[in-house]
DNA sequence: TTGTAGGCGTTATCAG
DNA sequence: CTGATAACGCCTACAA
């Protein structure tokens, strides 16, 4: 029957050392030596050699290479979400910064699921990448129990662990929420509502932390009304700012704790038919191109994210170069900057009579 | 001389199966099977076995299974510009889906230079991807030559070769402009300014055909003026918009052909202290979360960057599964979508008079 | 300066 | 069903 052999299976790899030696009339290792610069070759060899892998089109093979080295001169990257523009922002830069070093780079986005962190580590590990760097989603355990028994330098971003057991680069976030905080009392803001992320989180956390420290020594008690606590999305913080600017008391700032609450809070804010920053005032954390780009230009907290960047892969680059003397972990604290812009107002001269605020009480549908 | 001796390297991978195979009582091949599933074992073997994994914690060497299978499950993906929204989200997707296949992302972002794509790619190639996916830089020759002799599949996205020689994904660029400015033309406007990306570029090129087209339908003359040529750049973009709205005779619509010239483009509407879109329409290329929360909310052409990824990854995997039997490039060419939003407004009586012309004129400095 | 040969950890082809 | 054993392509003592 003319059945053709289905079994062929196409040759999986180009042309090897070998060939090359063979085509050269030389060694292997003299093949290895001049792709490697790792022996002195005479030039008469050398050039032959040259030619030859010009000539088959040789292409060294990294993978087997790493199977008798031990090392892949590949870094695994996971975040949660790459779409949210500080990670982007972040990763580009440790992509940017790791190929400069050497090193390539596999991304894994877990969509801020920690089941699905727990498996693209495994699948890190499996690939035998010779470092991690992690923006940690999840609470400290789970974290852990999917880098136990890992023998690779790790380098957390954004956030640590508890025990301070990797290396970590992170924001001062209380300081960072400290300074808007000041700026916007400041301004005469007294009433001001907080969207704050999942208070379970690191940065959730701090953020809040920040504002609530701000609100304490500035002598205003803490209203938890002027405090939703959502979970970092832009959805929950529409919700939550339209709560908050329909109540019978509204603020006259809020402050979404990132980026994406920020879109979320100035939708709300624009459907109210309120304008910013007459008013309400409004400053956001983790500052993006666009937020100069329109009106209002928002106020922002802008994070370091080269230096962060940077910061990770330097951290990691150290380890991985290191030779057996083993380092106590180190945390790199960075600082945020308040980039004053257009989105807030002095809280002046406002009508004395309540009447404005049951009218806005009344917006609300 | 009590000198530690530095040619100790430390063990660079863990338990082999070869430990568990001797844990169990078995032979490697065994182990391999359970791992695998690739045989069939004996439920009382199997469980050793398993027990075994568990006790050392063996974790399977992708490397040197893929040293002997001639596959990484690894594709590489390679954009000039992760940072652009449009190459994020479509990055977000692709990695995304390729998980679902198996498959993990090799991630390299060139800044558009064509010799830093031809870097990444022939790293990408020494590493034995499985696949590349590549948004294209530079002229068809130099990616040409930099996939030379590759023997693993392409799917090229946002553009293709002239030779159509590659599976592709792209937008029909010049319909997705065309119904832009239709949208425009319907509003009413006749002076229609057009920022344009590098028309020496796929997209570029397609875009600003789609604008001429436009305007040769429908009678009008098509000024050199009113067009811009920029290279996708906000700051760019930012200058040609200042040159078309204080030019002797501005525009009454504005229309960048990508989501950074739009920043820019806004940003002088906003410096000039025109107001949008009462002073001038504006319609973009490319939609971005920001793009609806602020005033004016953005009419903007929205690419399918959900379907664009899906289809990237299909063309993909389908030709990764194919047992030699060689199918013709494949092009995928999907529909961009037009959002009517805000920042567009009809072209209601004008006055008469050619004076405001004249008188806006002066405005140019 | 150059060649030889052993192995990195798996998979896969043989026999048993 | 299971066990030896030969590759996979390269690096690297060790020898020459």
């Amino acid at each position: 029957m003319p059945e053709s052999k289905p079994k062929r299976r196409r040759k999986p790899s180009g042309p090897t050392m070998a060939a090359v030696a063979e085509k050269a009339g030389v060694s292997i290792f003299t093949v290895s030596a001049v792709v490697n610069g790792t022996a002195q070759v005479s030039d008469e060899r050398r050039l032959r050699v040259e030619q030859a892998i010009e000539a088959i089109g040789y292409k060294h093979n990294a993978v087997a290479r790493s199977l008798k080295t031990g090392r892949t001169l590949t870094i695994g990257v996971v975040v949660g979400d790459i779409t949210n523009p500080f990670y982007t922002d972040v990763v580009a830069v440790i992509q940017q910064e790791l190929h400069r070093s050497g090193y390539a780079v596999m991304l894994c986005c877990n969509d801020r699921s920690a089941e699905l962190q727990a498996e693209h580590i495994s699948l890190l590990r499996n690939r035998m990448v010779d470092g991690l760097i992690i923006s940690p989603v999840g609470n400290d355990e789970q974290l852990q129990a999917a880098l136990e028994g890992a023998r690779i330098p790790v380098v957390l971003v954004d956030r640590t662990l508890r025990d301070n057991r990797y290396d970590a680069v992170v924001l001062d976030n209380k300081a960072a929420v400290t300074e808007a905080m000041q700026y916007l009392l400041s301004l005469g803001h007294r009433r001001i509502g907080f969207i704050s992320g999942n208070p379970a989180t690191y940065t959730g956390r701090h953020r809040l932390e920040g504002y609530r420290a701000s609100l304490k020594a500035a002598g205003i008690p803490i209203e938890d009304d002027l405090c939703q606590l959502g979970g970092f999305r832009a959805e929950e913080a529409y919700t939550a700012a339209l709560r908050l600017l329909t109540g019978p008391n509204p603020p006259t700032a809020i402050f979404p704790a990132n980026n994406l609450m920020m879109i979320g809070a100035m939708k709300a804010v624009r459907d109210l038919g309120l304008t910013c920053p007459d008013d309400v005032s409004v400053v956001g954390f983790d500052d993006f191109p666009w937020a100069e780009a329109f009106i209002p230009q928002l106020t922002t907290i802008a994070q370091p994210v080269r230096q962060i960047g940077e910061e990770s892969v330097r951290l990691l680059v150290e380890r991985l170069g290191e030779k057996s003397k083993p380092v106590a972990p180190r945390r790199v604290q960075l600082k945020g900057e308040l980039k004053v812009r257009t989105s807030c107002r002095p809280l002046v001269a406002r009508k004395a009579t309540p009447a404005p605020r049951k009218a806005r009480a009344k917006a609300g549908r």
